[in-house]
DNA sequence: GACATATGTGCCCATATGGGCATATAATCA
DNA sequence: TGATTATATGCCCATATGGGCACATATGTC
């Protein structure tokens, strides 16, 4: 079984670099499709499918019907996102303790023992 | 082609809702493979490859050669994604206003002409 | 209606993914 | 050394993905 599936799924939805660009292009204001693809330097057909799972998952919102369709950021997705994302808030910071503490430690003995990549 | 190696991009990383749990419990403390599996319930093999994952993009770490491995959090790859997620943070209490804006429009005129999903 | 523009979609493909399973590798202990 | 435990990896598969392209659809204009 692959990955969930992107249409269901914020964080996968902005897993995607051009999606993510998508979304800061539109921070600015509500634009176009075509407007879009030539700010992302995107086939009109990319974006649209880009847009498409972005609508999907409630972070894009279209505003009028016909020729012209403005797409408008809805980040009120992305709340969740950042409220997971903010718990690790603490540990980040940790990060950089222990890795002090690690580099004295390097410094004291001369064998670390421990950490790989 | 497809979506961007997971093992290269700490937003496609978290994109697997698995992993996501095993950040989460790795918040705690440092577990060696088999206990993250069992407390997660999955196969061990499964945990490990996930853990590779999690490693390659930095935001495991692993100590102790030997029989037992622990995994470790490594949050700070995750603190990028907390500030590209946070530029939307403004736009998120912006929406309701929008959505405000959007019911009144409603209300007053019959015809919303507007959203669609 | 004929046409141009704007947008969405269907089909095809190459590729990355996650899981299952068996197996390899590593370390500890008898 | 052999056995046991812990962990990683390789192979295979089903599936979702993103892009290209052609085409459908929708709207506005003449």
């Amino acid at each position: 079984m692959p990955r969930a599936a992107t249409t269901s799924d914020a964080f996968n939805a902005i897993a995607e670099p051009q999606r993510r660009r998508i979304l800061t292009v539109l921070k600015g204001h509500e634009r176009p499709v075509n407007d879009l693809a030539r700010a992302l330097r995107i086939t009109p057909s990319r974006a649209s499918k880009h847009l498409r799972v972005l609508r999907k998952v409630g972070l894009v919102r279209v505003r009028g019907v016909g020729q012209h369709r403005l797409y408008g950021l809805d980040a009120s997705g992305l709340k969740p996102i950042h409220e997971w994302v903010g718990g690790f808030e603490q540990f980040w910071s940790e990060s950089f303790d222990r890795l002090n503490e690690y580099v004295q430690e390097l410094q004291q003995k001369e064998n670390p023992g421990g950490i790989r990549s």
